[in-house]
DNA sequence: CACCTCGACATTGCATACAATTTGACCACA
DNA sequence: TGTGGTCAAATTGTATGCAATGTCGAGGTG
């Protein structure tokens, strides 16, 4: 848990508000699965962590709890989120519902300065790829998870924009729960692929590429057991 | 202000806590057109309104304000937001995209019982359209949106339930800037249309109808002026 | 008369204190 | 041994106090 602090606080100008700050700090720590699915995420802990008051410990946790990430129990406290298999699934479901029509967005506005940076991030995922350890795993991980948000800022919609953001975090939780290969590998070639379709200005494989993409890393999970669920959230919560 | 009262916080067993039923007070008082957009939304002011004290009320417009409902401004407080023409367009572009896919998804899912719910829905929003008076006209707004999000939610995905949520909510704040008409009555016809062709499994035109009824609803928004917005929002805070 | 400065007021940001609730352990007892 | 009950520790829910920040008007000055 102590691995938080390297994810610094930038106490540099602008961050709107230590929540936010903390709110960042903790997502990021999710997605990159230095905090596993059912860690207790008490108050008090996170405050004295950030060296905060539990207020704005709180706030933060309140905002992850809206975007999914974290499930708070009346009483009892805020958990990483542990999604089952159906929100898995549903999670999918929305994203390739979603992506398609930001990949048809994005075609119509961007400039060919966007895909250098687009191709810049790529290469950054490629590079990942190639190292070896954890640590680069979880980079992997994360630039692949960014090619997608850069695309839904290219797309122009700011609502939309959050909706692949809380998307895109539930779907690393999910990897990170019922992954089960390094699938996130085959993944940067289909990245290459759908910017390609991009740059050519093919709306209708681009979308194509994209779903093909969703369908292939939802199929790389395991989401068969694990079903019997209920008595809360049946002992999972270790 | 004080017709927030009416809006009564049922004490009833099951609310999960005192923020979320003021959340909700405020979100239909907003969406109803009680609190015109600008409003100021003070701590204090809420929290003597509903007898909690800043601490809940805070939580309650922390959780309006990532709804995109309430623009905070740091030290400064909690205003009604006031979408601007381009966020209107992207709120309905966002709709535009996900809607069809949950007309679709609904299809898969649907049980006559259902569809009886939605015929008295639609009962209702026929009824409040025969009646005159604001009253009445809030309420056809709001069973109107209602039936957006029965239908979102039969569709059985509550990650795209949570972003109609939000969608429609938002709409609801656009058409009280923007709306030009009472064009919710030609609503009605469209949302029967939908339902007949869902009820028929006819997948494509159901999405077909639906898409036009959005762009319907958006046709009727007055979208040209007022961009001129920036410092601070431009006198519209008032 | 316009403009700038300064200061009182109001409101938010944050920390802390207290109350309510849950949890787990210990102990009595069948 | 297993069952049930009571209590203590820990944690969350809420209220409140203080500091920081922004607002607005009064008064002075060019």
């Amino acid at each position: 848990m102590t691995l938080l602090e390297n994810t610094a606080i930038s106490a540099d100008a602008g961050m709107e508000d230590r929540s936010l700050a903390i709110r960042e700090a903790l997502r990021n720590a999710i997605i990159d699965r230095r905090l596993a699915p059912g860690t207790k995420l008490s108050e008090a802990e996170v405050g004295s962590l950030f060296d905060v008051s539990r207020t704005v410990a709180r706030a933060a946790l309140q905002m992850l709890t809206f975007e999914g990430l974290v499930k708070t129990e009346r009483n009892r406290g805020a958990f990483v989120s542990n999604p089952s298999p159906e929100e898995a699934r549903q999670i999918f479901a929305s994203r390739r519902l979603i992506e398609p029509g930001i990949v048809a967005a994005a075609i119509e506005r961007i400039t060919p300065a966007d895909i250098a940076r687009f191709r810049a991030q790529l290469d950054e995922e490629a590079r990942h790829m190639n190292e070896r350890g954890p640590t680069a795993r979880r980079a992997e991980i994360k630039a692949s998870g960014d090619f997608h948000l850069m695309l839904a800022s290219a797309a122009g919609n700011v609502i939309l924009e959050k909706f692949m953001d809380e998307l895109v975090a539930r779907s690393s939780l999910v990897i990170a729960l019922y992954g089960r290969s390094g699938a996130s590998s085959c993944g940067h070639s289909e990245h290459t692929a759908v910017l390609d379709a991009l740059e050519k200005g093919d709306a209708d494989r681009a979308a194509a590429l994209m779903v093909h993409h969703i369908d292939h890393i939802e199929a790389d999970l395991d989401l068969q057991h694990r079903e019997g669920r209920g008595l809360r959230d049946a002992l999972t919560l270790v």
